[in-house]
DNA sequence: TATTGTTATACTCTATAACTATA
DNA sequence: TATAGTTATAGAGTATAACAATA
């Protein structure tokens, strides 16, 4: 039998609310919101925590590791470290096995900066939770990791650091 | 007690998988790609294919009213429309009681390629089921839905059709 | 030859402000 | 005054191609 809705106008957008697609992105976005809102005045932006967070937990990690790591185009992690260099969040240093790469690594402000957004990051989860409950947040990370897998051979996380860039996937998403 | 990575080097995102925001739109994007990979030549993209579901679900919306919907702002459907009428999915018509108005109606060519984007959809949705299951499909529909409730007063759907414009939200996402 | 970091560039999505014609 | 549709514009985020230095 065929759901059908019973007052078109009630429901506007029809089966859309059964889209895992369309509501994986409603969700994505009311979650970066709330993210955003916890971050006052801090580095902010999802996308730039990310980065500060792995430079944070691989100090010496090169660019090219790091836009492995988050799926992210060598190219445009260009201005995002040039933007933390201005800030004195971050420094790039000379690697002394391959004189290609650069090596990145938190300057003590960019250690307090990572905190202070670790922080609040800690609040917009607890909020999370709040909303799911703890085993609800767990299950959701569980089915979210799932999902990850569609894409066939594919998300960042798993191709080997020395895969050949050729068969390297950073793309999507940073 | 605190989780704290073994080796550094194996796990460089660190707890970033632990973060329901990072994993919402690493499954968002995986999920996106799965989907576009689906509308073989389709209209494809997933908000356009949005709007056209929606307007096939209520012949003779209005812009305001579909972007109230969606959540899209009313400068950025003008686009899509324009798009929509080129390729002769869509047409505005005059509305009979506003004549500010412009009702959207699919033209046969839309409905055709609405019903085929909708079967593509459908494979798509049950490679979902497959990773996931049929339970944890739902359960996890459930959550997302929860998560749009964190930004306070503000996802689309709850706004009701006649707030006055300076009071609704149609922000972020198409 | 292949990879690292870089520049230049383009396209999509989202946001704001301001205009017009209606209401 | 306020709303509907539109234009223009700006800012993110993401994509590709090509180059110099180095491996």
């Amino acid at each position: 039998m065929k759901r059908r809705p019973k007052d078109p106008a009630a429901e506007p957008l029809g089966d859309l609310h059964q889209h895992v697609g369309y509501m994986l992105r409603r969700a994505q976005l009311a979650v970066f919101a709330d993210f955003i809102a916890s971050q006052r005045g801090s580095v902010a932006r999802p996308g730039q925590f990310s980065v500060l967070a792995v430079i944070g937990r691989n100090p010496g990690i090169t660019q090219s590791q790091l836009c492995a790591a988050l799926s992210v185009k060598r190219a445009n992690l260009v201005a995002v470290i040039d933007r933390f260099e201005a800030l004195d969040l971050a420094r790039r240093e000379a690697s002394s096995s391959d004189r290609r790469a650069n090596c990145l690594r938190l300057t003590s402000l960019g250690q307090r900066a990572l905190q202070h957004a670790l922080d609040a990051q800690d609040e917009h989860e607890a909020r999370i939770t709040r909303l799911l409950g703890s085993a609800g947040r767990r299950t959701l990370l569980k089915q979210l990791a799932a999902l990850c897998e569609l894409e066939g051979p594919g998300r960042a996380a798993s191709s080997s650091p020395n895969t050949p860039e050729s068969l390297r996937r950073e793309s999507f998403a940073i």
